[in-house]
This record gives C-alpha cells, structure tokens and sequence, in this order.
DNA sequence: CTTGAAAAGAACTGCCT
DNA sequence: AGGCAGTTCTTTTCAAG
C-alpha cells in the first residue's frame, strides 16, 4: 500500500481540491483546467489513488428529502470503559440504523454519534428506546443540527 | 428542482446504499447486482439525481496520508450572540485553513468545529492562535478523534 | 419493463520528447 | 515529469418490442 511519504505539488494539490467539490470531473476536464493533457491529468489521479491519498469516491445522499429533517450530534460518557464495555458498546450502537456515524474520542466524552431522525418526536424515541439502553452508557448531550458548511480543508503547504 | 415528495422503492434504496459505499459503480454493475437493466438502473439514478436525493459525488481525501494525523472536534459557545456576532463568527472561522466542518447547532454549544492538524503542537497553535482569538468566543470544549466509523444511514421505510 | 445499436466521451496504453 | 495518437470500455440516448 502506501510506501512513504507522498509529496504533492500545486498541481496535485489543485486536482484534490476540485474533485473535492465534483467528484465527476473526468480526467480531461481536470486537464483542461490545470493545463495538462488528458492522459498526464489521469496518471496524476491514478498516483493519488494508489497512493492512498484520494481513498474513495461517494455519493452524498440528502437526508432531507428523504424526510429526515433532522440530525443531533450526540456526546456519550460510558459509565463502565474496560475493554469490553467500549466493544459491547461499539457493536450495539452499530446496530441502530439511525446512527449515521459512530467517533470514539478522546476528552469529555467517550463517544459522538451522528443521529439522524423524521422529526423531533421520532428523534425522541431513537433517544429513549435506542441509545439510552446502550451497554455502559452514562451521561448523554445532545446538540441539534442547524446549518452545516464543509470545507476544503488542509492540504499541505504550498 | 424538487417537485414534492419522492418515494422509494426497495430497489432505489439498495442503489443509494451500494452507491454510499462505492460511487463508482457503473449503471451495468448495479444493474446485474439488483436484477435490472443496464438503462433500468441508469434511469432510477437518473431520477435520483433530478430529485436531488444524490446531491452530489465526492472523493473522500485521506488526510493521514497527507501528514494530518490530528482530527479534533470543538464544541464552542459564544460569549455574546446576536446576530452580528454569529454573522462575525462564522465569516472568521471560515478563514481558517484547518477548519473542515463548521456546524451551526442548538444545545450546550453553538457551534461546533472539526479541525485537521499535523500533531498535537500543530493543533494547539491552531486552537490558540486561531480558535480561541476568533470574535465572541465564549468556551471551547476540545475531543480528539480516535477512530471512526461511517455507516449507511436509514433510508426510509421498507 | 426489455434488447440492441449507435454515438459520444472517458479511460487506459505505448511511444516519444 | 509531459504530450500525442490510438484502442477499449462505459456512458448515454434512441429505436423498437
């Protein structure tokens, strides 16, 4: 897999940037943008893929219209953290299909879950019936979802 | 765009939970993974697509690979929120390089952050010299991220 | 809904500077 | 590294059942 460090050039560093927006951008859109040829913008990609860098290509479904207007981020403090109660934890929170996303962390809490719902009352019973039944768990916060920006983010200097 | 309330059939929601792990497949593949044709199966992502239920196709960047193998999430409450403030803070934050997510939410915290950082000291010279000076900040409450895992996410009744 | 075909575009290869 | 030319595969659309 990855060999070492990878070095990235303002090229590279463009090219993730913008397959970071559009994930549909071919390889000779790319080119046409950066100024490169076809086939030198698609060995570029391919290097960033085989090298870990570009990990994975997503669809990014909207919850929205689905009818889940609504997401809480959740904060969970175990109240017994051995060994087996973060596994115990892991695999039965894994099981509830509203929990999007599960982050063991490291500071106030043990856990963040990502938990999307209908409404506020079907978030509720996600709350009561599901997640305060977990295995170990002690204290729960929630912060409700109003507007979310994601951006581009780090890549290295330039 | 959306026109009114679009509803799923299994088929739908198996091509938005393949597409979920592996954006890349092909109408052909989903086709011959769910028992349709080649244009059956373009013509339901298709639908999909005009229906704003796939909003949209990322590359996921590995930041480790990058040499930011620090991810922390901070809950921030401000000192002082009227409108102008929020308006402040949000346009600061968005000027920070490290910032991937910025999330407006409802609860203990108002804002919370995910920031990318090349190691601990990295971090911490993002949270004081830039966090921490940002206008109207109340509290920052700091989790590191340990590991992480994503998961489909409901998608409506069966 | 299906199959088949055709056109366009994207991916990939080899060779050359 | 990069470009050019060419081949192969997929996508996209259409015709017809």
């Amino acid at each position: 897999m990855s060999v070492g460090p990878i070095d990235l050039d303002d090229t590279d560093r463009a090219i993730l940037r913008a397959l970071s927006l559009d994930g549909t951008l071919s390889a000779g859109e790319l080119g046409r943008r950066f100024g490169l040829s076809q086939p030198a913008a698609w060995r570029r990609v391919r290097r960033l893929e085989e090298a870990g860098v570009l990990a994975g290509r997503r669809v990014e479904v909207d919850r929205e219209q689905l009818g889940f207007g609504v997401t809480v981020f959740l904060g969970v403090k175990l109240a017994t953290k051995g060994r087996v109660s973060l596994e115990d934890f892991e695999r039965a929170v894994t099981a509830i299909p509203e929990v999007q996303v599960v982050q063991h962390v490291l500071g106030l809490f043990d856990y963040r879950l990502r938990v999307v719902a209908r409404d506020l009352a079907d978030f509720e019973r996600v709350l009561r019936r599901r997640v305060m039944t977990l295995p170990g768990v002690g204290s729960v916060e929630a912060n409700v979802l109003l507007t979310e920006e994601r951006r581009p983010g780090p890549l290295g200097h330039g």
